[in-house]
RNA sequence: GGGGGCGUGGUGAAGUCUGGAGUUCACGCCGGCCUGUCAAGCCGGAGAUCGCGAGUUCAAAUCUCGUCGUCCCCGCCA
């Protein structure tokens, strides 16, 4: 098979200078249409799609195929380019003002009934999209966000190579490390009962980069988590990985710029303003109630406190003699339902508040609430001023440890306050993040990373709580696209850290050892970055979840519909392994088998 | 692990609240007509275990319980 005797031509370049010329194409049939007299074939290729037209007059043997062909066809067509006759140009079709007059037709591979039309007007379910993902490329939106993935990485690669920077590749099968997310372990056949582990990210490994001397370093790197999916978080996904030597967060925010200013001129065609805004996560949290504030609208968090010192209404009187605070947003004229307002009280709960007090000011400015009454008439002119309230705005108030108060009012402002869509672009990187969090059992836990600088050792270790690192996220119209930070290049701070952490040093030498050593062979100062290519695309396409951008992505319960991974696997497979199941396992797979 | 939405010919929806014959709409599919359409048009036709399983009832797509799948959210995601 040679693509001459197939096509000599993409269907979607054809124009009307053309027009004359003998032209090959080859693709699927969009669409038929027969006019008995006259037949039109639409036939797309990857470039586009033009027309074909068959006359049975001249090509009785053309038109008799023609009426055998079905939607997705894949043919070639041998025919004349030629300008369509006066009044029948096709100004929606890039190739309107040509068409193809057949003279030879030949089905290259017939297609099935499909399971869905290869069209953008109805959203098919997506698991039949999924599980006919082949089919499903071929639509406008899917083919559109393969070349937007595309041309991303290759702004990305083309940016960085001609910024010095060195691809490398770091291994897929790694060492687990059973800090941060869970791992997706695979089995050692040569070492039975000894796993890999997928690498959640190539932080380690790039570190060492930058200790091997490669001073610029990146990488499309393929991560694995297995931790629940969101619209936003598949197990497997992808990052722009980078990290340079002799560089503190100016240099990775000053090269990161351009990749990011290069995507989003592909793929958009934008021009971004740089440098992006910088805000500390202090701030974030103090104005938005976030680490990754959508600054494209303000609703921003009133704190109210003191302006409840003393205040007979329990709720606020208890909070703040626990140390709470009491904050706020204005969310306008929302103009909720009693049953409304009672759905905001039930999302504040799910999200870990003990309750909201909602006040919707009336046409003569008093405020609705149900616990007005137990308000003061200065609380409640306090209450009006602190949120410029007017007429009609609902005002949704959180009493509450601060971190739970900005927290559900941070979420609560995105729900009431967040555009659709994302045709504005708004960058921001958040920076001054803690170095650690507390858990929920009170145990410290690395806000990033363990191996993130902290901005201060000697800060870190006697108020580990309150301690600020150097990391920093970037987030776009309140999504975080990635994060990086001033990496540790010494094993004594190195240890110190993980010592804080409730590491003990037997622990650090038998999972971290190999790392330490390494930092004792002069390691430059460096810093990096990961950006989550999926996330980006995702938002740049406008597509409200990473599956759109993701060619064979998986369902929420891990599932690949159209192969069925993650599937069984034979006994003789699990043996050379030395695995064995649990009785129970093995009987529910039994009990699945048979059921199917 | 928890909360919520959804599941109806090949596709998308309406019908479900308030039980009464598988009813409806659009697309697709099959057949016919048609010489300029381009989401072609017109005529005709086929196509359903209302996700699955129990229960209530004279009667279940519809009510109840369970279960499976899926999406969104909380937890989780160093």
């Amino acid at each position: 098979m040679d693509e001459a005797t197939l096509r000599t031509a993409r269907a979607g370049g054809l124009r009307r200078d053309d027009v004359g010329t003998e032209v090959r194409v080859a693709g699927w049939v969009a669409t038929r249409r027969d006019h008995g007299g006259v037949l039109f074939v639409d036939l797309r290729d990857a470039t586009g799609i033009v027309q074909v037209v068959i006359n049975p007059e001249e090509h009785p043997d053309l038109a008799d195929l023609t009426h055998t062909l079905r939607d997705e066809f894949c043919i070639s067509v041998l025919g004349q380019l030629r300008a369509r006759p006066e009044g029948t140009v096709n100004p929606d079709l890039n190739t309107g003002e040509v068409e193809i007059g057949a003279t030879d037709i030949t089905v290259l591979s017939a297609a099935a009934p499909l399971p869905f039309q290869i069209d953008d007007r109805v959203d098919v379910d997506e698991v039949r999209r999924l599980e006919f993902r082949y089919l499903d490329l071929r639509r406008p939106r899917m083919a559109a966000n393969l070349l937007a993935r595309s041309r991303a990485i290759h702004a990305m690669r083309s940016t960085l190579a001609d910024d010095g920077f060195l691809e490398v590749e770091t291994p897929t099968l790694v060492k687990s490390t059973p800090e941060g997310a869970r791992d997706f372990l695979v089995p050692s056949r040569l070492r039975q009962g000894s796993f890999y582990a997928l690498p959640q990210s190539p932080q380690l490994f790039k570190q060492l980069l930058m200790v091997g001397g490669v001073e610029r370093y990146y990488q499309i790197a393929r991560c694995y988590r297995d931790e629940d999916f969101r619209s936003d978080r598949q197990v497997e996904f992808t990052q722009l990985d980078i990290e340079g030597a002799f560089w503190g967060q100016d240099q990775v925010l000053a090269a990161l710029e351009p990749v990011i200013s290069a995507v989003a001129k592909a793929l958009r065609g934008v021009d971004l303003e740089t440098p992006f805004p910088l805000m500390s996560y202090a701030e974030a949290m103090a104005r938005y109630g976030t680490d990754k504030p959508d600054i494209r609208f303000d609703m921003e968090l009133v704190e109210l406190t003191d302006a409840f010192s003393a205040t007979e209404f329990k709720a606020f009187s208890g909070t703040i003699d626990s140390g709470g605070i009491i904050a706020g947003i204005n969310a306008g004229a929302l103009g909720l339902s009693r049953a409304g307002l009672d759905g905001l009280v039930d999302r504040a709960k799910d999200l870990g508040a003990k309750g909201l007090v909602w006040m919707v000011v009336e046409e003569d400015e008093t405020l609705r609430s149900p616990v007005a009454k137990f308000l003061s008439a200065d609380e409640l002119q306090a209450i009006k001023e602190r949120f410029a309230a007017g007429a009609g705005d609902t005002l949704l108030i959180v009493a509450d440890a601060a971190a739970v108060t900005r927290s559900v009012l941070g979420a609560l402002r995105v729900d009431l306050g967040q555009p659709d869509g994302h045709e504005e672009l708004r960058f921001l990187w958040v920076t001054d993040f803690p170095v650690f969090e507390v858990a929920a059992d009170g145990r410290l836990a690395a806000a990033h990373h363990p191996f993130t600088a902290p901005a201060d050792v000697a800060e870190m270790e006697e108020s580990p709580q309150t301690a600020v690192s150097r990391a920093y996220d970037l987030v776009l119209n309140g999504t975080e696209l990635g994060s990086g930070s001033e990496r540790i290049h010494d094993s004594d701070t190195q240890g110190r850290v993980f010592k804080v952490l409730g590491i003990s040093d037997e622990e650090i030498e038998s999972r971290f050892g190999w790392f330490m050593r390494a930092l004792q062979y002069g390691t430059p100062p460096h810093a990096g970055f990961a950006v989550g290519i999926d996330r980006i695309i995702a938002i740049l396409q406008d597509e409200p979840n990473i599956r759109e951008v993701i060619p064979f992505p998986k369902t929420q319960t891990g599932l690949d519909p159209m192969t069925q991974s993650p599937g069984p696997v034979d006994d003789p497979q699990l043996q050379e392994l030395g695995i064995d199941l649990r009785p129970e396992v093995r009987r529910a797979l039994e009990d699945e088998a048979e059921a199917e």
